[in-house]
DNA sequence: TCTGGGGTCCTAGGACCC
DNA sequence: TCTGGGGTCCTAGGACCC
């Protein structure tokens, strides 16, 4: 939807309309947590109770990340701190996420869609759309809808929502409406009945600072916004004003981006185990946050022109600085050596909660020019790089540490990559 | 033991140049 | 001799999404 590809109809004269899906799994972690425990052996499914997933509290990781159709009546929201999530709910169970495993999930989905057409966007680790515009045959859109949601419930054990209508902003609402296990579809003409009138934070890309705004115009509803005059969102809100706008009157021209797309940044941050104030073990962090960054970096095969560091201090402040690069880099040394700078500039003694570290502006390696810059030193470090990553990839990200890496990387329990 | 982590995109303001 | 204005680049911060 934040797509800028223009399509070109080649067949020439007649407007085809789009012919979208957008699949999306109900609870998606909390349903794959209860998908593996089954498979293990237990009994309960944990779908049917009171549960969340959650991070770490003791860690300070403790908000829930996802939600039981039971623990939603009792009003909690992903988001929100376990803590909280008690409070509504005493005898509510918590579980801890398993990355590898929603990954896999989410890669067997994927694998089944691929069946129907290549065109699909894989726009976060549990949702798909997929463009079917010229993959129907004789079928309908809607047939294939429902055929979808249950081959994936029968074959995979976890069940979707599946929106149907002619744009990926409409398909995506659509999939939105009453929940588990549904299809909805929302085309043109059903939008005053079906979309309208939701209200205006339902809408995509309305968050919590739009709403408080929208709210001094009267704005409760979707339609709402539909109906105030485009100009006056443009004047109020720049061109997040134009998007509401157009979303609300259902208006979408984005295409299915089915190619793998390249990153536009790569960050790691960590929320502490405890508030640090020393810079020394700061650095320590920053080194294996550049790490991880940059083995990201080399095997995407780019080069980043930016480093970006960002701390939270206990008061939950955020500060950040950056540093545009003189020459496009990816070596753990030069991400390393920049971040630290940049952190002596942005540290004031005060207590750090949240440290992290992100490179942006990034481009492929071939096109650069490497060699005129590279020195005998550099070479040096390129290799170091090479062979560590290497064995990352062989025996695992953890199991490879440079010296004092070790003790920082379980601390901050950095995922492996795929 | 209250408040995660990884992204994308946009905006405002300052520096600098002509 | 008291103050313009367009343009570009860069940085910090923030909104929103899952």
């Amino acid at each position: 939807m934040t797509n800028k590809n223009i399509c070109f109809n080649i067949y020439s004269g007649e407007d085809m309309e789009k012919q979208i899906l957008h699949i999306d799994v109900n609870n998606a972690f909390l349903s794959w947590t209860a998908v593996d425990r089954l498979h293990n052996g237990e009994k309960i499914d944990i779908r049917t109770i009171p549960a969340i997933i959650g991070g770490d509290e003791s860690n300070r990781h403790g908000v829930v990340l996802a939600k039981s159709m039971p623990a939603k009546q009792f009003g909690i929201k992903t988001g929100e701190t376990i803590y909280q999530a008690r409070k509504k709910c005493p005898e509510i169970q918590v579980f801890m996420g398993n990355y590898d495993s929603y990954r896999k999930h989410s890669n067997d989905l994927y694998q089944i869609l691929l069946e129907y057409t290549e065109k699909i966007e894989r726009f976060s680790i549990d949702e798909c759309f997929m463009d079917l515009t010229l993959f129907l045959g004789k079928d309908t859109l809607i047939n294939k809808a429902y055929e979808i949601k249950q081959r994936i419930k029968e074959e995979l054990g976890f069940t979707v929502n599946v929106g149907v209508a002619n744009n990926k902003l409409l398909a995506k609402m659509a999939s939105d409406f009453e929940k588990p296990d549904k299809v909805h579809t929302l085309y043109k003409k059903e939008i005053p009945s079906k979309m309208w009138t939701l209200p205006a934070s339902d809408l995509f890309m309305v968050g919590k600072k739009s709403i408080v705004k929208l709210e001094t115009l009267g704005v409760k509803t979707i339609g709402d916004i539909a109906k105030l005059n485009k100009e006056l969102l443009i004047k109020k809100f720049g061109k997040h004003g134009k998007v509401m706008w157009e979303y609300a009157n259902g208006i979408d021209e984005s295409e299915v981006i089915y190619e793998q797309e390249k990153p536009k940044c790569i960050g790691n941050s960590i929320t502490l185990p405890q508030d640090i104030y020393n810079i020394n073990k700061l650095n320590e962090i920053l080194l294996a946050l550049s790490e991880q960054v940059g083995f990201r970096l080399r095997k995407h095969k780019m080069l980043a022109g930016v480093i970006n560091i960002q701390i939270k201090t206990n008061e939950f402040k955020v500060y950040s600085h950056q540093k545009k690069l003189d020459i496009y880099v990816n070596t753990t040394k030069d991400i390393y050596c920049t971040a630290k700078e940049l952190l002596e500039t942005l540290h004031s003694n005060k207590p750090v909660r949240l440290i992290g570290i992100k490179v942006d502006k990034l481009i492929d390696e071939e096109e650069v020019q490497m060699s005129l810059f590279n020195t005998k030193e550099n070479e040096k470090y390129e290799k170091l790089d090479r062979v560590m990553d290497e064995l990352k990839k062989k025996y695992g990200y953890n199991k490879v540490t440079r010296a004092g890496e070790m003790k920082v990387n379980n601390m901050l329990n950095i995922r492996e990559e795929k």
